[in-house]
DNA sequence: GTTGAACTACTAAATTCTTAGTAATTAGTA
DNA sequence: TACTAATTACTAAGAATTTAGTAGTTCAAC
């Protein structure tokens, strides 16, 4: 009846950048880090990392003690998927308003602006 | 438990859009629009325009027969927030990384690049 | 070997989101 | 007036998401 979401769910992002920066990450590490910010159980994360075991976003292997787990997907493939979806649900595909959108209010030093123009004209 | 959707959830964005395109709108006139793209109930439509109604990005007013929506909050401001809420939850409040990651692999025109890199170097 | 701490598997419940049905109302028409 | 079509209000239910508890296992230390 409701779709499942299409790429990684809110919470499903939080814990996956703690693991993408972690690199190589225990449940207890990436409970403690997340804690840092918010009150959370540890089962709860847990639970969260056996789902992203389950959806294929992180790998588990055995460690000395408890599971260690590591990103299964690069970061940089499952944000741009994530870009995409975005894109697609909110401008129908069109990534140009959005550039426009951002373009106009991100506060840009010069570097970023001169590296944005550069790569601008070299895409094309 | 849970926390609500912050902004517009994907059907009520689908909503949305009709409503900014239209303009005016009874919910036969959205109905009809969405029925061109997927099946979708009559009942179901008017069950989001309420709930649209009661989150406040419709006003509803007494029409010849059904009751005529109209749009309360512009197109932009709204889309604005979405962006805004992205960025955070994805990019933690970062634009710059988007604006890369879209002028990579946006397909633009010749125009497009050039009205993109007048707007940058704008924005300083 | 027993105890205790850490960890995991399994289960569950609250909330949101999506979809739609049923009954009631309204207005036009035969 | 009685019937019909359109519309609305109210209700509900299933799937997804988030959060966490309970029971059981494993490992180390005493």
């Amino acid at each position: 009846m409701r779709k499942p979401h299409p790429t990684l769910t809110p919470q499903e992002l939080a814990i996956m950048k703690v693991v993408w920066r972690l690199g190589t990450s225990t449940v207890r590490d990436v409970h403690d880090a997340l804690r840092e910010r918010r009150p959370i159980a540890y089962t709860t994360v847990l639970t969260m990392m056996r789902i992203l075991e389950s959806k294929g976003y992180v790998k588990k292997s055995k460690g000395d003690r408890a599971h260690v787990y590591r990103p299964a997907k690069p970061r940089h493939l499952v944000v741009g998927g994530m870009v995409r979806e975005f894109v697609n649900r909110v401008f129908d595909g069109a990534a140009e308003p959005l550039l426009l959108h951002l373009a106009k209010d991100a506060r840009l030093t010069d570097e970023e602006r001169d590296e944005l123009i550069r790569i601008i004209k070299e895409s094309e």
